[in-house]
DNA sequence: CGTCGGCGTTGAAGCGCTTCGATACATCTA
DNA sequence: TAGATGTATCGAAGCGCTTCAACGCCGACG
């Protein structure tokens, strides 16, 4: 392996100065740098990532933690992964993947022996068993998804209450008045991941300003329980007219169900979903939704991360910082006026 | 941070010796271990990474690349890197994310600083751009996927040929003599990623000792292009009885779409899936598979990149090694005999 | 003309760990 | 009992980099 003593040889210069060329720490002559630019080139040099961590207490690494629940929606996870190492590779660094088996010590672990500079923590549970290890670390962190007790902490997550508002503003500004949610699988309210709960506040906040009615059903992520939900749905609030799903998993098999009873999306039902732009489109019908900006979640996530990971930014206090992103509400061909209500000639799209 | 002298003292020995315990590299008296370790934990010592690397030219840490293609189904990927990540911790390792987005080049920046000992490489293409990179590296890799020159490689995957003739076997004890293959977009063939052309021609194989009549289209992920493939298969060869499905993003919709059609699953036709069991039992019906065994993948590139970073492994020669998984093909509701074959006594299950 | 300040560069001191002898002592062998 | 053998520990020399203090040099300034 070429060092930085060799290079520095082969362009005549002191490795201070080769140190310097590289970090950019010190003016250097555009003749010197130049030289040593060449001599890098040539001889292949790489600088060694352990000294360098090991002389700078800096390790460009941040860590990445996602707990794996069966539950969760993997694509979601995993797009928010890849935007992490994507985006931490343009602020030269590299991304440490750390799953939940190991448990919430990995934290300690990892920061202590100074493997990562900073963490990224993803699935936030409200009450999460990560966090007072976080905090104690005193690194830089930041949260995907909001816990219920933000202190010192960065969060960045989708604005799921918003969001909530946003269907059912389009909803009823279609002339919808009685609609069903079908949310997310019963573990994870149970686990209080705090996103399924904001949606469906979100929901019920803006249906009680409009005056609709709203019920809401989770369900698991299987055909069957979707199956089950429908019908428990149309069993209870016949005048049912429009759904709104959050539980990518069984967005299909819903559409299938509807068509099975023969109803049609949207004459009959109306359908947005909460999910991803490509779950949305590659479906029988084009759905009305709200995306999951994912890969923004992960690259803002990362920007956070670096803020708080420049030199000047150390001494300024953590402080608390969350940041919402707005969602956006696409209309798409599965969203129509309720069935009974003339058309009007108002803007059906009442997203705020 | 407490460092390693900070323990020494403490224990009242010396550094070298909380090495040796820490290492086990040397037989220490289990008076002296006992004490080393009471003052690891009462100062909460950890090791510094970077100095662990600089000093013994080993960061514990393997890469794990995996190039980011739309048309790739994520949760399989996912699922391997969760695996990659967990197998790695019980070896006392950490995973680095890479994404493609850097370029092969990366291969080289990775294990020229030194950050990683190892790589695993996924989604591995038949002409892979960066296998030269990997061959130059002349450090541990281990592929999953096979390319076309396997040479002084380690690979492993799930033996995609097999898969094919067990569908395939299966299918024709049933008395199918006509059988659709729905295979992967495109764009996976024409990138050559090996696993779909493998399993298409392990079911032509089979087909052809058999005497089954095989039909194969590619897929792409859409509602849409199921629709598609799914009406220009049944007006090719309208006798088919049995649909072998590769690409798990359509299966949902083409059940959804067989019972539009009114062809009952498995009564008018039988459908066998190669995707993961949890796809595979989610569905509106339970379909007979054959799983896509990604955990055991992601274990096993762990297991055989570790073998390889045994000290005593060192001076042995790379050489080739190509692990293929055997497939497992599990009968559920979705196959049954051809329409019009009387049920015979003969075991249905032609897998071997 | 002497001095000061800035620029570009250097030497040297670590960063915290591993690892190779070397040492000290206890145990065994002839 | 001398020497050989083995066991437990230590000291010190790095690993390759960053960074600080210091230095020489130049032009500018009083």
């Amino acid at each position: 392996m070429v060092t930085l003593a060799e290079v520095a040889r082969h362009a005549g210069v002191s490795a201070s100065t080769v140190s310097y060329v590289l970090s950019g720490k010190r003016t250097i002559s555009a003749r010197t740098r130049e030289r040593v630019e060449r001599s890098i080139r040539e001889l292949g040099y790489h600088p060694n990532a352990g000294a360098r961590a090991l002389a700078s207490s800096r390790s460009n690494i941040i860590a990445l933690m996602m707990p794996l629940r069966t539950d969760m929606y993997l694509p979601v996870m995993m797009e928010i992964a890849i935007a992490v190492a994507t985006t931490a590779r343009e602020h030269a660094h590299d991304v440490l993947l750390l799953t939940g088996q190991e448990g919430p010590e990995a934290t300690r672990r990892v920061v202590g022996s100074g493997l990562a500079d900073a963490m990224i923590l993803m699935d936030v549970e409200l009450e999460d068993e990560r966090l007072p290890l976080v905090r104690e670390t005193r690194r830089p962190a930041v949260l995907i998804g909001l816990p219920a007790d933000t202190g010192e902490l960065t969060c960045v997550d989708l604005d799921f209450a918003e969001t909530g508002r946003q269907c059912v503003s389009h909803l009823a500004g279609l002339g919808h008045r009685e609609i069903a949610m079908v949310g997310e699988a019963a573990a994870v309210y149970e686990r209080r991941t705090g996103f399924a709960e904001r949606t469906i506040l979100g929901v019920r906040e803006r249906a009680a300003e409009l005056g609709v009615r709203v019920l809401h059903r989770p369900c698991e992520g299987s055909y069957e329980s979707m199956a089950g939900t429908l019908s428990r749905i149309f069993d209870e609030r016949p005048g049912t007219t429009a759904i709104i799903v959050q539980n990518e998993a069984v967005i299909g098999p819903m559409l299938s169900l509807l068509r099975q009873q023969g109803r049609a999306v949207p004459e009959d039902i109306s359908v947005v979903a909460v999910c991803p732009e490509q779950v949305a489109t590659q479906q029988s019908v084009a759905l009305t939704s709200v995306a999951i900006p994912a890969f923004e979640m992960g690259q803002r996530a990362v920007e956070l991360v670096m803020d708080r990971l420049r030199p000047d930014a150390v001494l300024a206090p953590a402080g608390t910082h969350t940041e919402l992103l707005p969602p956006t509400l696409t209309v798409r061909a599965s969203t129509g006026p309720a069935a009974g209500v003339p058309v009007s000639h108002a803007p059906a799209n009442g997203a705020r």
